[in-house]
DNA sequence: CGAAGCGTTGACGCGGATCAAAGGCAGTGG
DNA sequence: CCACTGCCTTTGATCCGCGTCAACGCTTCG
């Protein structure tokens, strides 16, 4: 195989956030080397319900087609953290043992592809650009998690809505008006707060007019530099 | 290429802690498949010396070959987050894209080996075992990263200077005895926390006898089940 | 209309940050 | 050998951001 390391500026970088380009590893791919077609099998689920649990057995890596997913782990006495949002194109589910590590659920109704582990590992020994690309989404995974542990362990509440509300916008179309797909509890186990403190973190960033909530769901961003600002 | 996701109990999995199996990717490797070896190149840092910074060039991949080496990020203010502490037998360095995206520097006095990424990737094409250890690599360091996410926003001082200390207990030969290679500061980084609850936070575990201070660099687990349990 | 979930708001307390000062400890020079 | 210097670590006092606890409002659904 060409195991690129890929580098800046090809195809697999700065694509869809955080996933694939649109099309590829795609159960309807438009017959992009034919053989995945079979093996992926999109899945319906309702808000919350689990994808896979922590310790079950990893036969399955998993795209996000839409909605959002969300990884996450518990400790024993409840407490959880959840580690990524997973939205369109982002692929999860990739795992070094047998077992997964962390569990998935849907953050928001949602629909994904799973793709038997086994087969991925067949075709990607025959198809350099899948190997990269699961390579990359691998890589993107960690920098993605290495720059949220920055926001978990040294950024204050403010700033840390603050990097939430950006990323968010950055997946949004026209941006500046997010809809907030996930309830306020999955926000706080995301930012390592409580539920509490990103409701009065949202209603003061909006008593200081760098945004308006619109519903409980929607957020308008009326001040982007200054919300980028707090991003420190 | 056989891109196997590497499954588990496969050769590539619970190896050394976080690196290869000790011999492979190595500069002195003892023949395996040659090439390498002229690629790697030994280098010596002494503490606190950079070895890569954020937004410099990718064009290396780097494996601790012996001391500790420390990967952090900044924000503007001077606040710090240190992502990961790399021990022998670590790979560290590999990017998605053509910059890094965490700075890397010694951690302790150290010597790692620098393997040109644009010869890592020649081999690779032509060496599976080598691909999937640098997949596996790639895996291992997003599972340690998440991990270390559930202890940054859900864990409190204790919890995590416990989780800390068994996390070193488990690169320490006959474990019970620990050298903590890095100082302090390294360590509040690393936790989220200051030196002084660091400090504090010892000194508190001392008290109730779950560790002793033997110096300020070396630490006895006197308690490991009791350590093990506040892991949660 | 009542019940159940989710989100907001307020009062209060605590864990860990901040500020300040006082030990170790290693390296340096007399 | 000892005093000096600078850095790291520890310890103490105080402060504050966020968690906790509690009550209330809004939305959804039977």
């Amino acid at each position: 195989m060409t195991m690129q390391i890929p580098a800046g500026g090809s195809a697999a970088t700065n694509t869809l956030p955080g996933g694939f380009e649109p099309g590829t590893l795609c159960v309807h791919g438009n017959g992009y080397h034919g053989d995945l077609r079979a093996t992926g099998r999109a899945q319906h689920f309702v808000r919350d319900r689990e994808i896979y649990r922590d310790g079950d057995d990893a036969d399955h890596v998993f795209r996000v087609e839409a909605g959002v997913v969300r990884s996450y782990k518990f400790l024993r006495d409840g407490r959880r953290q959840v580690n990524a949002f997973h939205v369109p194109g982002h692929v999860f589910g990739l795992e070094v043992g047998a077992r997964y590590s962390l569990s998935a659920a849907a953050a928001s109704d949602c629909t994904v592809i799973a793709y038997r582990r086994r087969h991925l590992e067949e075709v990607a020994a025959s198809n350099d650009k899948l190997s990269i690309q699961l390579f990359s989404s691998a890589l993107r995974s960690l920098a993605r998690a290495q720059e949220h542990s920055l926001s978990l362990g040294r950024r204050t509440a403010v700033e840390k809505v603050a990097m939430f509300l950006i990323g968010c916008s950055e997946y949004s179309p026209g941006s500046d008006d997010i809809i907030l797909a996930m309830k306020r509890k999955d926000i706080a186990d995301y930012l390592g707060l409580t539920i509490e403190t990103v409701s009065r973190t949202f209603a003061d960033l909006e008593h200081r007019a760098f945004i308006e909530l619109a519903g409980v769901r929607q957020v308008r961003l009326r001040d982007t530099a200054a919300l980028r600002d707090l991003c420190a």
